[in-house]
DNA sequence: GAGAAATATATGATGTGTCAACTAGTGGGT
DNA sequence: ACCCACTAGTTGACACATCATATATTTCTC
């Protein structure tokens, strides 16, 4: 509290790049992915989750656990993308308080027609900009950091 | 979209770490924030720009415009930040249409309380986990990332 | 096998962001 | 002086995130 190290400059530079940069890619990822698609970055990231599993389903809690999301806030998702048409639910016989969510024929032809225009984009604006040691350098940076958080949670 | 150059495996990796640091990062910023000051991420950017004033007050359109945000989301978020007495809204006798938004007592009071905290978790999360060419190297991914942002819009 | 503790998920209240539509005031051209 | 296009900012409806709490079911533990 006495002794706070502010940012140096050049730290500040860097960080408000950081920040800007992020602030202004997630605006254009989620207006493509929303005119092109009807979906969010949300909607997204679920529905690469289920297409990822060969039966198209899965557990709201296996959900929550690798897409890192608090379980409201999924519960709350889902029943969203369940009013649109994107997913189902489906008892789950073994453990009657849990239920399975269900890719619909709707959901997969929607994220099957969105990803290749969600990757150019990503493409476009990130990957075509950098050179390959850039990119090793945002992994790294990525899990250094990740690896702090993870050490002091 | 008939040739969509999908992202290589490297490339993926970079991307989930970026995205996943993102996320984690700014939850446990905002909970910090919010746990030792009561205000959220936004709530300090917005005072941060009424500090950096010598009169501790701006025009709702230049904080528009220096924080990037959206004019109804600024409006929106003043009027919830004037509800907890951290800033005001004063007349504007030049152009009666306008306001001014003013730094309250509270206000300063509070972000001179937060201000050192929140450094310091950046510092610890972030800055003191890379190198000095890695800082170099976000601000230029930063940079070309914006650099093509504003090219394409 | 009858509670008690733990687990899976949903719900409600509240704060926040976005879009589109709106109000009120300014200022230029005629 | 008057009209009209422009600008500053707000509002309302809705999607979204978070927190605390509730509900139902399973699983210990005795």
């Amino acid at each position: 509290m006495t002794d706070t190290r502010w940012l140096t400059d050049h730290e500040q530079r860097a960080w408000r790049a950081y920040l800007d940069m992020h602030a202004r890619l997630t605006v254009r990822m989620h207006r493509q992915l929303q005119a092109d698609s009807g979906l969010s970055l949300s909607d997204f990231d679920v529905l690469v989750q289920l297409t990822d599993r060969p039966d198209g389903r899965a557990r709201v809690g296996e959900l929550a656990e690798t897409l890192q999301w608090e379980k409201s806030r999924l519960s709350h998702h889902l029943g969203r993308m369940q009013r649109r048409g994107l997913v189902e639910r489906q008892e789950c016989s073994e453990d009657a308080r849990g239920a399975f969510i269900v890719l619909t024929e709707h959901g997969r032809g929607t994220i099957e027609q969105a990803a290749p225009q969600h990757v150019n984009t990503v493409r476009d604006l990130v990957f075509d900009q950098l050179t390959p040691e850039q990119v090793d350098a945002m992994l790294e940076i990525g899990e250094q950091v990740l690896a702090r958080i993870d050490a002091t949670s």
